[in-house]
DNA sequence: CTGCCATTTTACCGGC
DNA sequence: GCCGGTAAAATGGCAG
């Protein structure tokens, strides 16, 4: 076999197990911190706060100010069209 | 004012500022390790390895673990009665 | 054998497979529609409007106005908390 | 006013209307459906069917027509790999 | 740059 | 009636 690009056979294989472990490894940590994400939602709501609008300001906190304008006034526009009042 | 539940003049409003603030951090590093694996599947990429296919072991081994063998039965009977063969 | 409730013997594989199959219709009538959907804003999209606008356009249109009016008071009252300025 | 785009006075403000309109009544239909869909299921239970196992049989029936057939085969070799059985 | 795929968020449904 | 998990929608990212 010539072994050209990743046949699987012998050392890939061992290549490809490396791979995916790492991944695992790090698909676990992640995982670890999307569930701190949730607790902390939780106590949060625990607290009486509102985790819909907590996520919406988070949201909007991570656009840049003026795309954030832009789309409103959008938002407005089309309101308007459709005879929305504002 | 009573101040029951969450209003977020005071004190609430630090507690909601330290609640995002919480959030936005762990999710920094939730990205942070996201981007991490988007470079591992990249290398493997450039190794000649299926970027797609790794997915799928990966989605295959977390699934595993699961002894869902309990449901199988059922899901199995069900099958026969409506002619999937097995 | 009694055949009490629904094991899938006899008739009740027939009204088993029978539901199933109501379903799967259902279904695929419903994939129509929203494939549809799809192609009207695809269309509105190539006519120069923005898809995600129109979304939130048809999300609020879908919503009470009272509640629509309670969660904007919500998010503007977060907003001054984390110290967003409106 | 040049008009360009999609600017909402005039016509444009109508043509936006058009398409929501449309959308929302596409969108009327299909949630009519998922509501048959639901009675079904419904009904099913009562004659005492598993309704999660039903769902998971449709699940099923809607991968099969897939001829995956042919990256399964990398999959196995991958799987194999990596050492999962097979 | 468009369409596709993956992730994320929202809504729903069944269970307790 | 709420909570948890499960499926649908939607947004964002990537390849072609």
């Amino acid at each position: 076999m010539a072994d050209s690009g990743a046949e699987t056979g012998g050392i890939a294989a061992d290549h490809l197990k490396s791979f995916i472990e790492r991944i695992e490894r790090l698909e676990e940590e992640k995982a670890a911190i999307a569930n701190d994400v949730k607790e902390v939602y939780a106590e949060a709501k625990g607290t009486g706060f509102d985790v819909k609008i907590m996520r919406q300001i988070i949201r909007l906190r991570k656009m840049e100010p003026n795309d954030r304008a832009e789309q409103e006034e959008l938002l407005d526009i089309y309101m308007r069209a459709v005879g929305m009042v504002a």
